[in-house]
DNA sequence: GTGAAAGCGCTAACAC
DNA sequence: GTGTTAGCGCTTTCAC
């Protein structure tokens, strides 16, 4: 690491530009000058609402939002607790947040739990403190979390299914599992094994459910389970775990992303054919699973409208009660299942 | 989409408590409560003050960071702007941002400009508007955003060299670039492309220059080069450029990891074998590279590095000089430029 | 060691 | 259509 001086920089410290001082320039009262930054609540004349602009051009006014927040009681803020900044599940739907929010004048105010429960307590007490208009949770633990003490509408964005009494948005993980491992099968598929982790979302796993229920309509016996952390790295101990279970194994269900890369990095390793010995498929679709090797088949959670639909239930906030809006997963066929050539994705 | 009601919450509405219920549950003036909150700027005896603390508790006390924040003129809340949350570089620098910023005590208000110059503006404005006390860049537009005019301090944290007055951190991403491409030529590679975008860190871009300086000093000629986003998509397509270019291509530089990955595939799907015919090198080093097939040979930023030094800087502030802080890359050697078996990565 | 009180910048009654 | 003004909850100077 080095540093260097780079020379004076231009313009000196002012102090900061009130509402007072635009309104002197202007030659009018303050509270015009917050008629025609607010667009109301009552009218200006045309003439005098121009000579407020000007001058607020003129003076480079930028209003003061801690006091706007003080005085209004909302601070057009939400705050996002997220479990893990690794995950690019998470990371996806944090910069989706953001930009729904944004949509409709709202900010985030970002904090990571590291899965932590302390720590996500304290991250939830600091936004409150921040006077957010809502908070949105990601962490595992948050499930847990009592509603009551928490004075701020909470919505539960990676919910699969209703909790009574909390707002939840989540992904219907169980028929995307179904779905997928379903899928798998109908390539025939007949040794199909689980990777998943320890703690999910419950126990059982929706996932684990679906993955469960597919193979037993498919009149298949349950394949082999590996239990690894949520994680690459946890996928790719996931494919030696599965083979030592069962040698015959044919086909591997991951439930995210990152178990179903890193198992595709140890059969490539291995030098097993992906799909022509071992069919990958996994739950999440992100991004990074349209251009590993083989591309991989998922079920693809709708990040935008998992994001609006968190967005918009935590501004409706219809308090008091409980609500679950559930957004259905897509199968997206690529390469590792057995599907499509090349990139394999009808979306290129 | 479906939607379900799940009962009642308990625990109704309650105005928020303030620090006046404190003092007075407490039998305490409120300046009393300011200084066991802030454990100064007086003194207060230790039995008062565990009065306080119970009062506090008792009532679920949360401080309004808006209200300190008007009295004190500082939030404790840095802004950041971000070009592009599809980046999984960028992402990562996010969260490790989030997390320097957590370990000094502040928070992180986050914007996305899309490569968008008025869009970056507008977050700026609005951050600054948010009285956040430093602002953190990395659009690439920030670069040519003139210092003046933001009486805030600010960091451009994606900035391979110094800029005069400004504060800037970043990799030495030409000394960076040099290193691989040496590297790669080091595995007997003659005919090395480059893989970069139009607009990147300037003109020429300090990759596109330690490429160039590298092949001059290994006595290669100049590769192909192909100019295409610096997504995975680009990188994909670059490879196809490359080849018609110069079909006796036997290595790729790709200076971003994204275009890195797009590269590994676009030879994938051709059954070009990597390293054995076109060994491939990248910059970033985002996890992605390391389980991506082959694992891929990258220069590495090293984030956390990176984002330590940018709140520092941001907070000490040094007023009116400009500052750079250079962080050096690691040479990660992986599969795909001829190193290392299996994973390939040492670290593991 | 503690309390009273001014005021940060803004909004929105309420008065004119 | 515009001006006056009372606070929002907090910090901190100054008095006791």
């Amino acid at each position: 690491m080095a540093t260097w001086d780079t020379g004076l920089v231009h313009g000196g410290i002012r102090r900061a530009v009130t509402r007072a001082d635009v309104a002197k320039l202007a030659g009018v009262s303050t509270a015009v000058v917050s008629y025609v930054v607010n667009d109301g609540p009552r009218p200006v004349a045309e003439g005098t609402a121009q000579r407020v602009r000007d001058a607020m051009d003129k003076l480079g006014y930028i209003p003061n939002a801690s006091a706007r927040a003080l005085r209004r009681g909302r601070t057009e803020t939400l705050g996002l607790v997220v479990a893990d900044g690794l995950n690019p599940f998470f990371v996806q739907y944090t910069f989706e947040l953001v930009a729904a929010a944004a949509e409709r004048g709202m900010r985030i105010l970002i904090g990571e739990s590291h899965e932590d429960k302390a720590l996500e307590r304290a991250m939830i007490e600091e936004l409150v403190s921040c006077q957010v208009d809502g908070l949105l949770l990601a962490s595992s633990y948050s499930r847990f979390t009592e509603a009551k003490g928490l004075s701020v509408p909470t919505v539960l964005i990676d919910s699969p299914a209703p909790v009574p009494g909390r707002l939840t948005v989540g992904s219907a993980a169980e028929a995307a599992a179904q779905e997928l491992v379903t899928h798998l099968a109908s390539h025939g598929r007949r040794r199909i094994g689980l990777i998943i982790g320890a703690h999910g979302f419950g126990n059982p796993d929706p996932r684990e459910r679906g993955w469960r229920t597919a193979l037993a309509i498919a009149g298949l016996d349950a394949g082999p389970v590996a239990r690894v952390p949520f994680s690459r790295e946890g996928g790719h101990d996931g494919v030696a775990d599965l083979l030592a279970q069962d040698p015959t194994l044919d086909a591997i269900f991951a439930s995210n992303d990152l178990q179903g890369i890193g198992a595709l990095l140890a059969l490539n390793e291995r030098g097993v054919s992906i799909p022509g010995q071992i069919a990958v498929g996994a739950f999440d679709g992100t991004k990074e699973s349209e251009f590993c090797w083989p591309p991989m088949t998922v079920s693809q959670q709708q990040l935008t409208l998992l994001a609006e639909a968190a967005i918009d239930l935590v501004i409706s906030d219809p308090t008091g009660v409980g609500r679950h809006v559930e957004i259905p997963t897509q199968l997206i066929r690529r390469a590792s299942c057995g599907c499509g050539e090349a990139k394999g994705d009808p979306t290129h």
